[in-house]
RNA sequence: GGCUCGGUAGCUCAGCUGGUUAGAGCGUGGGAUUCAUAACCCCAAGGUCGGGAGUUCAAGUCUCCCCCGAGCCA
């Protein structure tokens, strides 16, 4: 069976920010994370590239909207692919089959009588792409938003009878599952509770936009279109535009991975369009927070935007996943702070984690032939560190789960903790020292590297790198391929206590994560 | 304006159904150590738990009011 997840489809509107990067980054964590534990999975992502908003932007460069989706689309393709994303899509939503799968779509949803015609008046925010509820007669009413100000609209358009799905959207909402984290709950049920209200599918004089079959000088509203585009994305590169096929390749979704500025569409609308055209729901919508930097928020206008791109170009893949998955509660706003962000990877990263293995290695290696030493005692599962070893193992497959990357990240965290100081009371290099001590050092280091491969593994959802070099050092395989994206072969079993063969050579260790230094702000 | 969620050590936050000296991480200071990426390990620093009133033998932990911040809706 397939699960699938989604990253929301980004608006091209602009180049890629680190929004979206975090987004992406939690989804491949959690793709890589179901992979390595034998699902086979879809990792979705990709862009959202029709409305009025995106036509004007064009028009400001002086770009044909087609170019400039092609051009911010393929920023975003490059950009993943930098950060070494194992999305199995990118869907644009200019792509030709997803047309066809829009219109079989709404044919589907026309048939169900949930498509009427209505006359839409109202206050209009482009950049939202969305109608206000600012009285009629207000006087040049401004988006709260975007602080642009709103154009009266007086049109007629198709209107989804969402009003009819009321029942059956509040019981989804209640389930308890379906809207994480459960904060985000209450929201979306007090905004269902007031009663649910027809939406407009369909703009006029839009000309960029899909036509709406059979109604003349209708184009889809951007929201319709783009949500269908996680189906469209189901389809292979070899299948027909068809929408029974896309869905037999993974629907539904096993959850739709969003920034909480647009809970309500995942939530609400698309559940409801779902349901008209009879299709199964999405189990699960998770809504993450929003970062800000050091308490602000950012903006051009403020001038403080972290550019995702050159945030990895400085400071690497995995300082960057590191931090914003091991220090920010998924589901809660984070603030991203240069000097903790520095703090954290250092600690963390270089001196716990690194560190052990650099030690411990170091320390195999000249005193045991460059090679792992004899296990000894420590292949006993009751050992202190397998112990510790098994019990971390179990919390961050339960956190993962629960998309609590922040709970797999500490919990591994002290596991290396742990064996850090396992070492410190042990001492082995005084025991060294000492005559017959051979087999109790021996024991002590196997253990000790032990732990450090468990570690290497259990980082590897969140930190395929890091995981990777630390596993070349343990002279280990790595699950997976180098990016991450093949199924990884037993990673469960790999997890278990005394996978290190004694004898096998030590390449020689070097620093596998460096400290990050920082000369300026970044 | 209505609703929701927050306001706990310098910083970021844990503290479930109320109960001994209020916890963690980072930062800071000190100690120990030398295997290692000046890393690791250990210890400490004394925060009126936003303010006020109340319930209770006992309240960050419950009730009410107020102040501040964030969000959703109008």
């Amino acid at each position: 069976m397939t699960r699938t997840l989604t990253t929301p489809l980004y608006y091209v509107n602009d180049r890629p920010h680190l929004g979206s990067a975090y987004t992406t980054l939690a989804c491949d964590a959690l793709a890589r994370f179901w992979r390595l534990r034998g699902d086979e999975v879809l990792f979705i992502t990709g862009c959202d590239e029709h409305g009025q908003k995106i036509q004007r932007t064009a028009e400001a460069a002086g770009l044909s909207p087609q170019a400039h989706c092609d051009a911010v689309s393929a920023q975003y393709r490059e950009l993943w692919q930098r950060w070494q994303i194992s999305n199995d899509r990118l869907i644009r939503t200019t792509d030709p089959r997803h047309r066809r799968i829009v219109e079989q779509f709404f044919a589907r949803v026309e048939a169900s009588g949930d498509i009427v015609e209505g006359r839409q008046q109202g206050w209009y925010c482009v950049a939202c792409e969305e109608f206000k509820d600012d009285p009629h007669e207000a006087q040049d009413p401004e988006c709260p938003i975007h602080r642009r100000p709103l154009e009266w609209r007086d049109e007629v358009n198709l209107f989804f009878r969402l009003s009819r799905y009321q029942q059956q959207i509040e019981a989804l909402i209640s389930q308890p599952g379906f809207i994480q984290p459960p904060s985000r709950r209450n929201e979306v049920e007090n905004f269902v509770r007031q009663g649910l209200r027809d939406f407009s599918i369909s703009r006029v004089n839009l000309p960029w936009g899909i036509p709406v079959p059979g109604h003349e000088g209708h184009t889809f509203y951007v929201w319709f279109d783009a949500l269908l585009g996680y189906i469209t994305a189901l389809l292979t590169e070899a299948d027909a535009p068809d929408l029974d096929t896309a869905l037999a390749r993974g629907w539904p979704a096993s959850v739709h991975v969003i920034g909480k500025d647009i809970l309500r569409f995942h939530a609400v609308y698309w559940p409801a369009m779902l349901l008209s055209a009879g299709l199964p729901l999405p189990e699960k919508v998770f809504g993450h927070g929003f970062l800000t930097r050091e308490g602000q928020k950012m903006g051009k206008s403020l001038g403080n935007v972290l550019d995702p791109a050159e945030l990895l170009e400085r400071c690497g893949r995995d300082a960057v996943r590191w931090y914003l998955l091991r220090d920010i509660p998924f589901g809660e706003d984070g603030d991203f702070q240069q000097q903790r962000f520095s703090d954290l990877v250092n600690n963390d990263l270089a001196n716990t984690i690194g560190n052990l293995l650099n030690r411990t290695s170091s320390m195999a290696r000249k005193w045991f032939a460059e090679a792992v030493p004899p296990a000894g005692a420590a292949c006993s599962s009751d050992h202190p560190l397998a112990e510790a070893a098994s019990q971390a193992t179990a919390t961050v497959i339960a956190s993962l789960d629960q998309l609590d990357f922040r709970g797999a990240a500490e919990a591994t965290l002290q596991l290396a903790i742990a064996a850090n100081g396992f070492l410190n009371e042990q001492a082995p290099w005084s025991r060294m020292k000492q005559e017959g001590s051979r087999d109790q050092v021996g024991a002590d280091l196997y253990a000790v590297l032990e732990t450090a491969r468990i570690v290497a593994l259990l980082l590897t959802p969140l930190l395929p790198d890091l995981s990777g070099r630390m596993l070349q050092q343990l002279g280990q395989e790595q699950p997976g391929s180098a990016a991450g994206t093949a199924t990884a072969a037993n990673w469960i079993e790999q997890l278990s206590w005394g996978g290190l063969v004694p004898a096998a050579p030590l390449p020689e260790p070097s620093p596998v994560m460096a400290r990050l230094e920082l000369d300026g702000p970044l």
